[in-house]
DNA sequence: CTGTTAGCGCGTTCAG
DNA sequence: CTGAACGCGCTAACAG
């Protein structure tokens, strides 16, 4: 447990002298300099990082609170994030935001451990997050919109997402259009719906209540919804699911009921996940970039740190990605 | 930007009076306790952690590198790891290994940010690690082994697994078996391949050497070796692969191929990764708990740190798990 | 029993 | 190249 008090007795220099040899700063002479990182060597001297950063004031990490660490979070958003972060020389750390409130996120939230944090768990009480506001710290959430304009958000226009996906699926003719909806408090989900709904009223197209179902985004959620939907008897001939894991749950269940999509119904999704591309037929989607979300939000933060920004929103667009899961409908009347 | 100072000042009371005010130490009247915790509150008064810690010499934190936050980490296993901190009330956090060693992880290393490190991380240099070692700095990895008694691992029986997996194949009547195989420097995977050789040798069945390939444990890894395997004529009754995404890879190749699993081809994998239960067949694998690793090295990482453990290895055992890929061999001399 | 003084933890950095 | 203050909170020892 070498300090650097022992590094500087060894090499016979002050403490000072020894910092700064060990911080390679040139007003030290190379012979000394030299002799003390031998001394450090030695000693196997490990510098102390946090008197280092309670000197300084500063920690050169960034924090993201996530929902569960042993979660699928996010993965191209956390990329993002990194890659950002990485090309300022900050440092990214990582906790969960499950525990109560002598957490970790706590620590980082309240206790000057990282030097900003970033926001993507939606089970973080606002009364947290809000009591954290203070100068110079930024805080950027993703997850939701909070009163406050010390905080920057950075959120996806859900509501245009889910117009955007209703719409293209009017615009192939279909009039008769089941919703799939993730958890009903959940924000996200809340605005695709309405998006959904503002879409349909557009069209002047009467929403059926009995269309309107629920899959938790799962995909054993999605596909639950899918069978209630048959079983109805009156089945839509596109269905807009929330999100893309229902999506693909949904599929499966369609395909094995015998129908042939897109031929029998048109199903789109939401988020463009991984394996959307992949399964039969590929699903048409609608993509949020999640790597730009977490570029975005990590460039901020560090413009908040370095030039300062004022307390911005962003809300970033959707953009529909087409692939074979929908199709013109059939001409019913014809 | 408040301190405790400004506390101590605005409640009328010295900063020690504070500090104990503010950690309800009991020998402060609760009169003045009160005085203190409303200025505090009045002041928005927030602790400095990284103060606290240093002076404290400790952070009840653990850090956990992995090789990518943005990847698919065990999932299982970092809830094993926090579930178990948790119950002892530390804190834990989270940083990649990439970046070069000016990262986080070198942070976590070197700089007594954390409390102790689990590592899982692969492409974390054995160096950096070793480097890493001293006095009462629990460093516990779980994806290799170092030579070195002040580390802690915890590893799982790779060896004993891939003799499971082929010993179940060789108690099912098969004797033609193939070995599809992860990187060659991989020591996982050199541990499953001794495994499938010793169990071959154990019931006299001689190594076919066109029957062991490579897969790269990747997916497509284990398509291209089924079909290789395919062309080479003379095919196998059952194939080990020494991962599940290899198996899922080369599952879909024999069936592409007409082949029917399992009654014409048995195909065992390792991992019990998540979709193996959800293809067709379901995956027959050798399990490895990853909760109970995670759950593991974090326990081991408490009691290093508060009541002393020799550096010890711990190797956990593996489980057959049997699905439907698997079957008796066909009687080829009937 | 309540409150205060003072030193510590460790590295950084300014004035000399 | 050095001495000393500093960042901020904790806590042992002491005084009232």
């Amino acid at each position: 447990m070498a300090t650097i008090k022992d590094v500087a007795k060894l090499a016979g220099v002050a403490v000072s002298t020894a910092s700064y040899a060990l911080n390679h700063n040139s007003r030290v002479n190379a012979e000394t300099a030299k002799r003390v990182l031998e001394a450090a060597k030695t000693l196997n001297y490990q510098k102390n990082g946090i008197a280092r950063d309670l000197k300084r004031s500063k920690t050169e990490t960034i924090g993201i609170i996530v929902q569960d660490l042993s979660g699928p979070f996010y993965s191209e958003l956390m990329r993002g994030v990194q890659d950002t972060l990485l090309t300022h020389q900050y440092g990214l750390i990582a906790c969960s935001s499950i525990g109560g409130n002598v957490t970790t996120a706590s620590k980082f939230l309240q206790e000057r451990r990282v030097d900003g944090v970033i926001i993507l768990a939606e089970s973080l009480p606002d009364e947290l997050i809000l009591q954290s506001v203070r100068e110079d710290f930024p805080i950027i959430v993703l997850d939701r919109k909070l009163d406050s304009d010390s905080i920057i958000h950075v959120l996806v226009d859900n509501f245009s997402g889910g117009y955007q996906a209703t719409q293209h699926l009017i615009d192939l003719g279909h009039k008769d259009l089941a919703y799939i909806g993730g958890p009903s408090h959940n924000r996200d989900n809340q605005l695709r719906f309405e998006g959904y709904k503002q879409a349909l009223k557009d069209s002047c197209i009467t929403l059926h209540p009995s269309w309107i179902l629920q899959g938790q985004y799962t995909r054993e959620g999605g596909y639950s919804a899918a069978k209630i939907l048959m079983m109805q008897g009156n089945a839509p001939s596109a269905v807009f699911c929330a999100n893309d894991e229902m999506a693909v749950g949904a599929l499966k269940a369609f395909k094995e009921s015998g129908l042939h999509i897109p031929e029998d119904l048109s199903i789109i999704g939401f988020d463009d996940i991984e394996i959307s591309q992949y399964i039969s037929p590929p699903l048409s989607t609608v993509k949020q970039s999640n790597y730009e979300i977490g570029s975005l939000a990590a460039h901020l933060i560090y413009q908040a740190l370095n030039e300062g920004i004022e307390g911005k929103d962003y809300i970033l667009p959707t953009e529909l990605v087409l692939r074979k899961s929908t199709s013109a409908a059939k001409k019913m009347e014809a």
